[in-house]
DNA sequence: GCCAACGTTGGC
DNA sequence: GCCAACGTTGGC
């Protein structure tokens, strides 16, 4: 299947791209929508890239790249009692919530902010723009290529 | 800190 | 299955 492109939010008070390059790869826990959570399980395929999403950041924006280098396994926070990720209803014989892994891929000259991204017509067509709580949205390729030419410039 | 948008829960 | 109540996200 051909590469698929996506976008993940983190705060940046939690983790940041500086986090990602720091610790060259993680693991993407604690997402606890269905929606999210279905495209990480269901749809991320190894290779996919995804652009790194500052939220609630001041501003908020796309900072960086990252690729995922492992496809969805069950997220043990929803296990870990003292996680605010635990889910008393899962189980490790059913699972609820799963993540993937990420790559570090670069971390952008400049960031590509949401007002930015709201101000270009090309753009106005992105989940992010549409249905912004999605903390993990598909972005379609020529949507990833024209923020990464954005951060160059 | 406010609050709109929207997702989830649970009673019925 | 509906929907009111409630909780969370995230821009501003």
């Amino acid at each position: 299947m051909a590469r698929q492109y996506w976008l993940l939010k983190s705060e940046p008070g939690d983790y940041s791209i500086d986090d990602l390059e720091k610790d060259g790869t993680t693991f993407w826990s604690g997402v606890r929508n269905y929606s999210a959570r279905n495209l990480m399980r269901d749809k991320m395929r190894l290779g996919d890239r995804a652009l790194f999403y500052h939220s609630n950041a001041d501003p908020p924006g796309v900072v960086g790249l990252a690729e995922v280098c492992r496809e969805s396994y069950p997220d043990h926070l929803q296990f870990d009692k003292k996680s605010k990720y635990f889910d008393p209803k899962a189980t490790k014989e059913t699972p609820r919530w799963f993540m993937v892994d990420v790559e570090f891929m670069e971390k952008f000259p400049r960031m590509v902010s949401l007002g930015e991204i709201r101000d270009t017509a090309a753009l106005s067509d992105m989940v992010l723009v549409n249905r912004s709580r999605l903390s993990v949205q598909p972005v379609r390729k020529a949507e990833y290529d024209r923020i990464l030419k954005m951060s160059k410039t």
